[in-house]
DNA sequence: AGACGAATGTAGCGACTGCTACAAGCGCCG
DNA sequence: CGGCGCTTGTAGCAGTCGCTACATTCGTCT
């Protein structure tokens, strides 16, 4: 039984690789089987249907992300809000973050669609990140919630404005908000 | 030729109510086609290919958009920097404008995927944004720049809260940021 | 050895994709 | 009237999509 739970593992991992490097949008059963060194038939074995390997791939880069995350950034830092936020940022903008970065706007653009699935793992990705952040700020920060509300937001208005290419602006938005 | 440009027009028009409707995820040529009462080989005959009928199809939408943001918020109304940000989530959140976001986040995704020419549309849009707010807020806030990228950062982010279903996030955080 | 179920390969289904070749209809000008 | 060019319908291409039926192999247990 482990043995298929390795399997199904390995392969994911294989996978998940595949979609880093080629988008969300990319990924049907073919390519991906391709990339995972089987047929299509096997992962519709494996996984059911493709909606649920869709789900199992999700949730598995989400914690793939959130490992990556951590080992970067280590909680209980003792940065200030600004250079915590300054450094989420520079990551996230790196290249190994930003394969996350483009399949996390695929998860957003999905849920806006009505899509239940995309809009349940993307409100459980933001739940786990609302924690986290959490973690990360200075423990005195007075109004905590809402300063994570504000920051998480923030971040995500930046990768909107990095999508589209206009970084510039997402800048001047931080700069505005620390000089208060 | 003005006929021709009326036909492209009326077309467009049609297009653009399908897409509002059916997501730009479901905007193919068949059903395009059958929405603008024509088929497949009229769209190509009178937009060349696929890919030049999205980009008018968009310039369409983002126009139109405009248009209706225009007629719902004039400029020079004299609000708070509080109020204006809050009426036009308002305005976002509201049925009619929905359809417009979800197709928004989608020309984001496709641009983070390194597609150009969504992000050269993505990129004007928030351009006119920058324009359109500037002429919305008080005359006299500080450093208006950099409180226009502000606001149209937390606006982006607010969309992405609101797609995934965190929209409590979102109004904490506006809440927080007006905190100062 | 034989039986049984899990795992896997082959081939194919029907629906869809963007796009095109061909031909027929149309109005317009000489 | 005759031809000419713009517009349009029909049919089809080659490809991809998710998924399945069938048959086979493999390891395991009796």
């Amino acid at each position: 039984m482990s043995e298929i739970r390795n399997t199904r593992n390995v392969m994911l991992e294989a996978m998940a690789r595949h979609a880093l490097e080629h988008g969300l949008s990319a990924a049907s059963l073919r390519p991906l089987a391709k990339a995972a060194g089987t047929s299509d038939r096997m992962l519709i074995y494996h996984f059911g249907s493709k909606d649920r390997l869709v789900d199992e791939l999700l949730h598995f880069l989400a914690s793939d992300l959130a490992a990556k995350l951590d080992g970067s950034l280590p909680p209980n830092r003792a940065l200030s809000v600004h250079d915590c936020v300054t450094e989420i940022i520079g990551l996230l903008r790196s290249k190994p973050f930003h394969a996350y970065t483009r399949i996390w706007l695929d998860i957003v653009a999905k849920a806006s669609c009505g899509d239940g699935s995309h809009r349940r793992v993307g409100g459980g990705i933001i739940d786990g990140y609302t924690d986290w952040l959490e973690k990360r700020l200075p423990a005195d920060t007075p109004d905590m919630a809402g300063t994570v509300a504000l920051v998480l937001t923030v971040i995500e208005g930046t990768m909107v404005m990095d999508a589209i290419g206009r970084s510039l602006l997402a800048d001047a938005a931080r700069e505005r908000l620390f000089a208060c």
